[in-house]
DNA sequence: GATGAATGAGGCTTCATTCAT
DNA sequence: CATGAATGAAGCCTCATTCAT
């Protein structure tokens, strides 16, 4: 009845996907320890348990494995402004998720890599248009967001959203690069509380 | 008076700095078009007008080339302090140095070329070294500036002026971060005056 | 009558057949554009609508294809012969033989391709078995040909059937040969009409 | 005075041309035994004591190598025109250099190159550009040749120089070539002997 | 019988670096 | 001091081939 039958051996699309996580996350790794240029492809097979041949059958060229690596980490950020969206208060949701990356180990990584991230896609066309892409979209929901809590009363109505949504992100680019490329101390902490509260004392409305 | 007489041919001291300088600013170009990495020295050379072994005289290897190149470009931010302790005003100071680095096309190669190095920094220890020496002398340097600020009333005094250091220049590397990957545009200027305002916000002392 | 009774599923010899052939079509086509080595298997499956892995079934080896398409290729050779030994007179025969090869496009793929194989049998052994061994049986042919024509008076006596049957293949492989990598142009009719009548000159009998 | 001085290690302008010639004896070794496709950069530069990394500073691509041998190859082609130019009688000329050619070894490799030359032509572009111009100054250069020889009353007056040299060329081309496929025997003398014998017969003024 | 998946070996090319001139 | 010449190591990628499904 289905037409859908096809001859030979049929394709495991689970066992690809996982096998191109594993490629990427070993990518990752690799990227993250020598950067994009000098990580090789024999190394990152290595540690992704496969032969440098069978890299290639799940992207078709080392650049492409960077792009995806790209493209897979800047759609995180997207989904910290979901969660901050269902925080009680923006302040309250910022800084708990602030201080949870400045602690995690793991967390220190992704910055580091958005470091390597950034400079390449100041010189690939490519990897650009990735970036710039998500990062408008980025743009455009935390505008919303900023939006929303204005609505609320948390911050300034004379502040213009989408401005400050880029002064917000390129703050907290900031912060989290100190951050990663310091080393995660425990004075971490208290710097980006204070940290946060300097932002916080520009984006609150005016005091009354 | 001292006896500085030496045999054989005088060396051409004030060549060779030239000539290291030209070798310096070729590599500059280099790397900012293409990494650290995925310059070579070919490239390099040739952009120096020297032979590639000629390179080898003024750098004993590629990696001291761009060790070199670091230390040029993070002294560099040293000299701003400078410039802003002279300032009428810290504010005053500050918005005509971000504004003239905004519009200036060059200052955009010059954080470009930062982030390569931050990224690089976060790997090689060598370079992390420098890095972290640079930072922490800027640290200082900005902390006394706040401090002397804070005397004349142009900063709320209940900050701390080591964190509020780290805190302004991780602000300031976020905003020159962001100009920098997304090309210098008219609309900069209006970003970095919002920037700073919302910044200056938090600085300046509670409204009494 | 003998009992071909087998067990299991009938083998379609047929359809296998008719396959075998789709693929050497399809490596042709490669092998022409990009010789025998730079043609690769991923290629030839393609064109041939079959998997890689499809095509050692008919093949064990890149090196059985290459062959059976060269036996395929040479065979085609003694079939004028044939052609040649039913027509009226051998010299009309052999030039409407040649004008209609010289103006058909994809006679000169043939010849392109024979080049090829001519190349490859003077290193690889096995090719070279196959070329003589064909190479041989169409210089007999010939021989009898010209055997045949010299008893009816068409060519000189004097010629030994074996030597000039030699030479006059290689003539046509020469022939062709130009024709095939000039490209067919309208010249071409005048030039083969011209070389043809040049040879005629020194097989028929000499005048009397 | 002279101003062609240059400060460094000067150019060893005898040496390099020698390795140049060295290399591409080499390649000219391994392509003759694997052909274009199947020798491996690896293997020429073994066979020319030298690197593989310093081949590649004398020929920027494996492309290139390949299209100074063709070059330098087909080259040698206008050499034998001279050649004959100066004999006694172009058939007396035509026949010693014939008969050379058929019982040097060298020369039996030089023709298979010239088949691999010729196959390759037919698809690199770079390639039949070279091809195609030294066939035409050959066919130039013959015609001129064929010209003079008619005005000495050694040729048919009737034949057209032009067309009868692409013939004559085509016609040796395939008479070497079948020496070349079949290996130098004994009887190739004969078999040269004969064709030649039979193209004279075209070529000489019809019997008066 | 036919396909997807995997791989060792190898191909071309480039790189940072050295050494003689 | 500066250049030409050379090179081992490595990088990215492709190939013919096998094997489980």
């Amino acid at each position: 009845m289905a037409n859908t039958y096809r001859k030979g051996r049929p394709v495991d699309l689970e066992g690809r996907a996982a096998r191109r996580k594993e490629i990427m996350a070993a990518a990752r790794g690799c990227f993250l320890r020598k950067g994009f240029h000098a990580a090789s492809t024999a190394e990152i097979s290595e540690r992704a348990s496969i032969s440098v041949a069978g890299l290639y059958q799940y992207f078709p060229t080392k650049a492409d494995l960077v792009l995806a690596l790209v493209e897979e980490d800047l759609e995180m950020d997207l989904e910290w402004v979901g969660v901050l969206a269902k925080a009680e208060s923006l302040q309250i949701g910022l800084t708990r998720l602030a201080l949870e990356y400045a602690n995690d180990v793991g967390c220190g990584d992704a910055v580091r890599l958005r470091l390597e991230i950034t400079a390449e896609a100041s010189r690939d066309p490519k990897i650009a248009t990735v970036f710039t892409d998500v990062e408008t979209r980025l743009v455009t929901a935390v505008s919303h967001l900023l939006a929303d809590r204005q609505a609320k009363g948390e911050i300034d109505l004379a502040l213009d959203p989408e401005v400050t949504a880029r002064t917000v992100l390129a703050f907290l680019d900031g912060l989290f690069g100190w951050i990663a490329v310091g080393g995660a101390s425990q004075e971490n902490e208290a710097f980006v509380r204070a940290a946060l509260e300097l932002m916080w004392r520009g984006l609150k409305p005016a005091a009354s």
